[in-house]
DNA sequence: AATCTGATTGTTACA
DNA sequence: TGTAACAATCAGATT
């Protein structure tokens, strides 16, 4: 049962077609050291969906411009349907965008990064033993800390020679 | 029916 | 320090 083990092309037969002999983008891991094989978590979120209050980790600069980036894609694309299209086009054009046109994906993420330490950091809580022979300086309070963070930063003030 | 896969890169977390 | 896996997506594929 190597359900999870599936090569960069072995069931799927769709966009599995590409050539796995030069293919070095789908094996960002197991670079060196698969010995351990002893995966932290499942890979999916959908399979280890036991902590429904976990925090899913922050999207990276290149999600976020992914996101957007799919929309168009697929408007201009709407007979590909396959994920890996968006992906690779996708790739190829963030690795084209400079760092000036990522920075404000960056922005973005690096908000999700900071959110995400926040909600992190509540799930740990969570997860802790609140039953701790100590003093409490009144923690909790209704069990129900809901995100209440909503700031709309707009630091755009670099615009004028060119 | 429900889980899983593929593909991109970045980021997070552990040893 | 470095590896390893996950973060979204979407429709097929597999269990």
């Amino acid at each position: 049962m190597k359900t999870t083990k599936g090569k960069a092309a072995a069931r799927s037969s769709k966009e599995a077609l590409k050539p796995v002999d030069d293919i070095k983008v789908g094996k960002r891991k197991a670079v060196s050291k698969p010995e351990k094989s002893s995966k932290r978590q499942a890979k999916k979120e959908k399979k280890a969906k036991k902590d429904p209050n976990k925090p899913k980790r922050p999207l990276s600069a290149f999600f976020v411009f992914l996101e957007e980036f799919r929309k168009t894609f697929k408007k201009e694309n709407p007979n590909v349907k396959a994920v890996s299209a968006v992906g690779k086009a996708g790739g190829e054009k963030w690795k084209s965008m400079s760092e000036a046109e990522k920075a404000p994906y960056e922005a973005k993420a690096a908000k999700k990064k900071a959110e995400y330490e926040k909600l992190i950091k509540a799930y740990n809580k969570k997860q802790e033993s609140p039953a701790d022979g100590g003093d409490e300086e009144s923690e909790v309070n209704d069990e129900d800390e809901e995100e209440e963070a909503q700031e709309e930063e707009e630091e755009e003030d670099d615009e004028d020679d060119d």
